[in-house]
RNA sequence: GGCUUCAUAGCUCAGUCGGUAGAGCAGAGGACUGAAAAUCCUCGUGUCACUGGUUCGAUUCCCGUUGAAGCCA
């Protein structure tokens, strides 16, 4: 199996600054898995990295498509998985970094999706009724899909007319590659304030133009009515509410967002912890360092 | 100085015609196969400001104290 490194952990924990000196160690390349970064000119709202602080290092997947194409978990399976042959082949070792657990797992384990789909978004219908016409088709969603949860209910008929069979039967574990789940932490206190930190300092950086560059133009696609920093800047372009009270929201939902990435992380994958030492930074390093070392037998 | 109103969860407040209390927000936990920075589910004990009184029983009524706001001087 090809020898694969994951670094996860919440929003703006520090898995960007940990993967360039875990990439120039290893000889690596860096994977994107993070969902919004995947789209050019989301650059301040997505904390993307910048060309000088990448030093050198190959990153694959970030700005590959504009925020007005489409994009999905279908893709990023294919892009990722073409990406990690790619970079093995160059006898390199692929490093995938991000927060996106879903499409880390799509990726890395045998997650089957078919090639037709249909994209009923059934519209006119109540959620209620979308789950009673689910549950008539497919039984085995009862219980597995709340009936609440309108997008997952849309998603399990479209797949059951589509393959005529249960979406709840693709479910699998099984992992493709070699792959080890280096996930980097810190305290709630900690990772909230340097969350809402962060968020001021987007502001400062100029992200309220960066959003506004898109809104003038009228664009209200996924990724800006979606994305975090996006959406609550759209509202108060909107003048749905006042600046102050974006702010607050985008760091609200920051919040909220990491608080879901560990349920994820914690729950889906095989994740080994490091604690972050943001005073000195050479000791997560190495730790991690000797982590890898140990159970990456990357130079066989 | 006098009068009035207020003091309940981390915050904003509701409520108990006297039987020790509940919403929103914040926060916490969880689910997860084509929007995943998405979508959805679950979770509320707190000296009811403090002291005393009335009462079988007071957070609730009464006296006083402290603090806050407003009005009058």
């Amino acid at each position: 199996m090809k020898k694969v490194i994951v670094i996860l952990g919440p929003t703006g924990v520090g898995k960007t600054k940990l993967s360039i000196s875990i990439a120039k160690k290893y000889n690596g390349e860096i994977i994107n898995a993070d969902s919004m970064q995947i789209y050019k000119h989301l650059d301040i709202g997505t904390a993307k990295i910048t060309e000088e602080e990448k030093e050198g290092i190959p990153h694959h997947l970030f700005d590959i498509k504009e925020v007005n194409e489409d994009y999905s978990i279908y893709d990023y399976q294919k892009d990722c998985r073409n990406k990690i042959e790619e970079i093995v082949n160059r006898g390199h070792i692929p490093i995938i970094v991000g927060g996106t657990g879903l499409y880390i797992k799509s990726a890395l384990y045998d997650y089957k999706f078919s090639t037709q789909t249909t994209n009923n978004n059934y519209n006119s219908n109540s959620t209620e009724e979308l789950y009673n016409k689910l549950i008539k088709l497919d039984n085995k969603c009862i219980g597995k899909i709340d009936k609440n949860n309108r997008q997952r209910i849309i998603n399990a008929l479209n797949f059951f007319l589509t393959n005529n069979k249960s979406i709840t039967e693709n479910v699998t574990n099984k992992i493709l590659y070699d792959a080890i789940f280096i996930g980097i932490t810190t305290n709630r206190n900690t990772l909230y304030t340097i969350i809402n930190e962060r968020v001021d300092k987007m502001i400062t950086q100029g992200l309220i133009d960066e959003v506004k560059s898109f809104y003038i133009k009228n664009i209200k696609t996924k990724p800006l009515t979606s994305g975090i920093g996006y959406k609550e800047l759209y509202a108060y372009f909107d003048k749905k509410i006042n600046l102050e009270e974006a702010i607050d929201l985008i760091k609200k939902n920051s919040r909220h967002y990491a608080k879901r990435q560990y349920t994820f992380f914690n729950h889906q994958l095989p994740v080994t912890w490091f604690n972050t030492d943001y005073d000195n930074f050479n000791n997560t390093i190495n730790e991690v360092s000797k982590y890898i070392d140990k159970n990456l037998n990357i130079y066989s």
